[in-house]
DNA sequence: CTCCAGTTTCAGTAAGTACTGAAAGAATGC
DNA sequence: GCATTCTTTCAGTACTTACTGAAACTGGAG
């Protein structure tokens, strides 16, 4: 149990609840910050503790932490593997599992970034390109393509796609990068403004 | 009326229907992106809508096009309005007002940046501040400050905060720049990597 | 095989969010 | 002043998403 371990190290009983109070802080503010980015409340404050604690913890540490069901921990940790910025953990001897966040928070970044580009804008994208191929000279004929409205809708259509090609160009650069990658960008971003 | 002004120009109804078609493709698509992004879908249709008609629309428009409540449009046209990418506007002689999109989409992208950083960024890098205030030796004492724990917290909470402190002046360099800060920043990655 | 510790699944429900429609409020013109 | 046209607000409701808890499942030990 974590009870256990907490009692293997040999915190005073009012430095241990300044640091929970200090995690707790910590993963409110993380679970609502991952809402506004659509990003459900619970798994992030379950990454946010697992982040912050820096040790590895099994279900019932986290459903006991964090005031939730069984079912709702599973269902999490399981999407948090998905996205490969938790992993599971044997430890010898121990039946259950346990659960670690990634320590590097660049390459947390690199993972959710990649996954949502992939999830998220490389459709748009392509509904994009499909929507400017509906209006262009081969589909509607090169009179209908020149009429105001269609050049108007298509000037729009062109302008977006370019953004989001550009943008995906610089996710490109961060993953798989990932650290030295970021700060990379940084140093020559910061040099050239 | 726009189905007035839908007159004045000499589109076939086969190519209206076309362009009509692409249209709302696209803007269905941007609702969805919109809504994983912590956006809501309305609000994101709405904005793409006036995007991509590249032509200023009255309330009726949209709550035609879109098949929403006046309530829902009136209130979703504001909020797109208090984020700025969207402008209300008088034609001469016309009672109800009109609303248009901004029409550069870095410069949406700025606005919305930095919106974005100053309601969820800046809080959360103020609260990771406060906890490491509360573990730090000032607050807990030398001997508790390098308790294991202690340490292993304060090194996550200050990993993290690296992190965000160097996401926020990457922001700030797109803020205030926009198109031409933006294309710099992608022409200087693309040669660097 | 059975038992048990641990995990996953999922129907039902609680909580939260978005939307409508009607009523109140503004602004313009007579 | 009143009538007309357009906009905003908000209580009530529909819809969506998140969560629980119990039952089903899994795999190791006896």
């Amino acid at each position: 149990m974590a009870v256990a371990e907490a009692d293997r190290t040999n915190l005073s009983p009012a430095v241990a609840t300044q640091l929970r109070t200090a995690q707790d802080l910590f993963i409110r503010r993380w679970g609502e910050m991952g809402q506004t980015w659509g990003i459900n409340r619970t798994m992030a404050e379950i990454h946010a503790l697992l982040y912050v604690v820096a040790e590895p913890l099994c279900m019932d540490d986290v459903m006991e932490r964090l005031h939730i069901s069984r079912g709702n921990s599973s269902m999490s940790l399981r999407a948090l593997c998905d996205w490969g910025i938790v992993r599971r953990l044997h430890k010898l001897g121990e039946r259950r599992e346990f659960f670690e966040s990634l320590t590097d928070v660049w390459d947390m970044f690199s993972l959710i970034t990649a996954e949502r580009k992939r999830r998220e804008m490389d459709p748009v994208l392509e509904t994009i390109r499909e929507c400017r191929r509906m209006l262009d000279e081969k589909t509607i004929g090169k009179q209908a393509a020149r009429g105001r409205e269609v050049q108007l809708t298509r000037e729009r259509l062109a302008g977006m796609e370019e953004f989001m090609e550009v943008t995906n160009k610089i996710f490109q650069q961060f993953i798989g990068n990932a650290r030295s990658g970021l700060t990379r960008v940084v140093r020559v971003l910061l040099k050239a403004f």
